[in-house]
DNA sequence: ATAAACTTTCATTTATTATTGAAATTTCAA
DNA sequence: TTGAAATTTCAATAATAAATGAAAGTTTAT
């Protein structure tokens, strides 16, 4: 395979997992873009590469500098903006997993918790839903804090020796 | 709160998560309902009670009962169907995670590995892309085998601990 | 074998989400 | 300041994904 087509069979691939986990695909595949190129990178040329509208690519890139894996780079001697992604992987799945975190987990979290805890009368429907949303609730907690907790996991002896064990 | 706005509430939420994980609304709130449903429940209820058409009920009990967590339950003396949820949350977890493992990851991961082994001729631009590439191969394989452990980790005395002391 | 009860399928419709592009806004060099 | 270059916004449009519902297919009791 010939440079230019496993660039842009990379830059399809990511777009098409990014859509399948709720990323949208131009999102991605911009991340992609910027992932895999050596130099940041003009607007102008991420419009020119994916073929996609300013509007969108403007749109886009706001999303990614929201999620903090995509910096904006000034150049001395230009005007426009060049654009560059977080590159370290492990820094890279920390923002996605605390932003992530914010904005969908916490929020359904505190619903869990509220109807969780409504005081069930006796009748053994409400009572199966109490405990069942209760499981739930603290199962999403501490999935959540696992998340939480990737920065200092991976730094953390004990937590590399159990990443060695699990192969 | 009472039990029938918690619970709708619940099935609200549970679809929106789902929605912004890739799962459709629908599969996501089917699955709400039965997870806190004490009794199995028939399509017939399930349309009623979601408010949608019975090709929605089907094409959607299918689908979560292809993901393997959802299951059809028969009863003696009834002819129609009834359908039950997996509760374990574990249980759950496992499944889902090698079910997108084996849908999404494990096709991504075969491009990862296309393109990067790519042979790069000199310039800086094809080595750093075998290079970040590469290095994304090795992060999703690692992540994708952490999810296949999942299983026996939780079975596992150190992990055990390990999920203590990350709290 | 028949037919009623129930489920599935899929072409069509509807709803949702993403994209465009032109106007409005911002930025900055002269 | 000014105004050209660059960026952002957002109403309109297009693309995508999901839902409907009626016809076709199954199952089972008699």
């Amino acid at each position: 395979m010939e440079f230019k087509e496993a660039k842009n069979k990379f830059i399809q691939t990511w777009g098409a997992l990014g859509s399948q986990w709720g990323i949208n695909r131009t999102m991605a595949q911009i991340h992609a873009l910027l992932m895999v190129s050596n130099e940041s990178v003009s607007m102008e040329d991420i419009m020119e590469e994916l073929q996609i509208s300013r509007g969108n690519a403007s749109m886009n890139l706001r999303a990614l500098m929201d999620w903090g894996i995509v910096y904006k780079e000034f150049k001395s001697g230009e005007r426009r903006e060049f654009f560059i992604a977080e590159k370290d992987l492990d820094e890279l799945a920390v923002k996605i997993a605390k932003e992530r975190s914010k904005r969908e987990i916490k929020p359904a979290l505190k619903v869990l918790k509220e109807v969780s805890t409504i005081d069930a009368d006796a009748t053994s429907e409400e009572r199966h839903f109490v405990d069942q949303t209760s499981k739930l609730y603290d199962f999403v907690l501490k999935a959540d804090n696992m998340l939480d907790k990737v920065t200092e996991f991976k730094d953390n002896w004990i937590g590399r020796l159990v990443i060695k064990i699990m192969k």
